[in-house]
DNA sequence: TCCGATTTGTTCGTATGTATG
DNA sequence: GCATACATACGAACAAATCGG
């Protein structure tokens, strides 16, 4: 050991080793190291470059290198130097998800990461079978989107236990509130809001809603429709709201809305959706009775999804961000990675402000009436 | 990944997992490195300094570089008995696919394996990029959705060498010719029979085909198209054939189809179309130009997706197995993976067989003839 | 055994790009 | 906008090990 780089090299070990540098601390610039040393920058990177790879020493661009915390590290993932990032969702197939997994996949993809893919099919024993999977392996970083957000978790603890083990992990869509998780949502609340004030900005006052009960993104999108009727002060009726189940979303919202379409007495002149596919499902069930969209009633869906555009009726909706979302937590989740330590929740996380995509399924309200069949 | 040290490393890599060189084989020298890259050697050094830290070469001062013996590494690798699967596929959101992501995860996480997504993006360097990290890593099976399959594949070495290392692999959709893989597929030439015969047999004699050109899909559901026809002796209008590439999906076949629709002499009764995706963009056209569909043009759609039943006018088209696909595929990957034996193909391969769907989409040829605007 | 050509190892200098604070 | 720090890249020189003749 007699080279200059192993000079250098041996210095900066034995400053870690006898404690002077501590984890995370910031160590003498590249610069610095050079005029110490009397020796060139090259000389000085090969020194650093060997303790990085070495698992001494990180750098970042631009900030400085620091002394790496090799605690956590003792365990067997120091020899895979696989990045591997796992991502939770309900369901793969469904609607939006492939979108916003497609951004993720392709981010993470692009700075080397691969990703493992689970589905909870909204169902809490899943998702515990999967967490457990993935705290038994040694992921990089999750990102998750919660199971029944809507109630309370089972499975906290599972992420508690991540959080102890140090694995970064972030949710979307929606969030456990108990664990303050860095999250990348929508603010729904907004969007129901934005759903409900577009039809009664076009006078419509007896507008019905539906809305899933069992994740956090329903619950909030009903607020947001209280909160538009309180502000532009028009009464609520209870029985215009709806609310459904994930498992029924294909018949039990339909069925109700079949029942209200018949009775007599209806007076509604509009629906707030809680997304473009019930919408979809409830514009079928108008198409068979014959009620013109928007001539006899407006609709309003969720998600600005392909269904959107692609149909007869093109549908007045709220834009999600889709793969912009899977993207965004993409990055997110590589910082976190990348920083290893514990970030407060509120500098990491993200709400898309949702915006309203008028289309044709809306109009002003106007003479005409639901017809009946 | 754009450096030029990247560049010479993925190629070196490359050459390595493709089986060129062989443990213990001399690489080239830096200074050839250097002329066939035109970078200098600082730039090779790097990459070739990667490559030894990540154990893929060793150096030998005045012999030269040569690629390690990684076998012995693999089976240390081997005893962290996770079950992994990788799953490439072309495109992740698009369409059909998530439902054949679905079927096979869901089917594989149920027999405890877990599953890795890639997406080529239609891209053969992407394709290679995901092979080389399945190559380096410790998969049990892979299930790879072909990209191009109608062209020849510049990648087959990789799957050679996925043979060579005993990992089994299966294909679905379509294969390379050349591997002669186990695969999952339909029998899309008898497919686009049954779309063109319905409708030869519902009377139509000129009907319009659009068929991809670069995936085996496209090309045999061509065959079908041509070979129905020649057997009811109907005479084939090379014209009414329209090929288009997966780049160009959302432009070509459209802009073509409009000005076939503009034109005064034209005179076919009917379009056969690659996929119902494609299907829905023409419906598009057809709705601006005003013709009726079936009464005045008949369409044949491919997939039986959820498109098809959506929209205004029910779209006649052949079923896909989507996530059955995805479950054979899961089920035979496991299978081989038990086996761990060269299976010859034809024992394990599926076809399935295609139905067609009648929906409204398609009627008898009447007197009317498609309208110009 | 020595020589010379080749190949990797170490070191210096310089320049420009990019991220951070 | 600016200085700082790391990232990438080019060029050059000499040292040390290897190998064939």
């Amino acid at each position: 050991m007699k080279t200059k780089y192993s000079i250098v090299k041996d210095f900066i070990k034995s400053k870690i080793l006898d404690g002077t540098y501590q984890p995370h601390q910031k160590i003498k610039s590249e610069s610095e190291l050079m005029k110490q040393f009397g020796v060139s920058r090259h000389t000085v990177r090969l020194a650093i470059g060997d303790l990085v790879t070495e698992g001494w020493l990180y750098r970042q661009q631009g900030s400085g290198t620091f002394c790496a915390d090799r605690s956590a590290e003792e365990n067997k993932n120091a020899n895979t130097n696989n990045k591997n990032i796992a991502i939770v969702t309900t369901y793969i197939s469904d609607y939006i998800f492939p979108s916003i997994i497609r951004g993720a996949e392709a981010r993470l993809s692009e700075n080397g990461y691969q990703v493992s893919l689970f589905s909870t099919n909204n169902d809490h024993e899943n998702e515990k079978d999967i967490l457990m999977k993935i705290l038994s392996q040694n992921f990089d970083g999750v990102i998750v989107e919660p199971t029944k957000s809507a109630y309370s978790n089972p499975n906290i603890n599972f992420y508690l236990e991540m959080e102890r083990l140090g694995i970064p992990y972030l949710m979307i869509h929606a969030y456990y509130d108990e664990l303050e998780p860095v999250r990348i949502i929508m603010d729904d609340e907004q969007g129901g809001y934005m759903q409900t004030e577009h039809l009664i900005k076009l006078g419509h006052e007896n507008i019905l809603g539906f809305f899933k009960a069992d994740d956090a993104q329903g619950t909030k999108r009903m607020k947001g429709y209280l909160k538009a009727h309180r502000e532009h002060q028009i009464p609520i009726n209870p029985n215009n709201i709806i609310t459904y189940e994930t498992e029924n979303k294909r018949t039990e919202p339909v069925e109700k809305f079949k029942s209200l379409l018949e009775k007599q007495d209806q007076s509604f002149t509009a629906v707030v959706c809680y997304n473009d596919e019930l919408a979809m499902s409830l514009l079928e069930v108008v198409r068979e009775t014959g009620t013109q969209i928007p001539d006899d009633l407006s609709i309003v869906g969720y998600d600005d999804s392909l269904f959107a555009d692609l149909t007869e009726v093109k549908l007045t909706s709220v834009v999600h961000p889709k793969s912009k979302m899977g993207e965004t937590a993409a990055d997110i989740i590589m910082e976190l990675i990348k920083e290893r330590s514990i970030t407060d929740y509120k500098v990491k996380s993200v709400v898309f402000t949702p915006e309203l995509t008028i289309r044709e399924s809306t109009k002003k309200v106007g003479k005409l009436k639901v017809k009946n069949k």
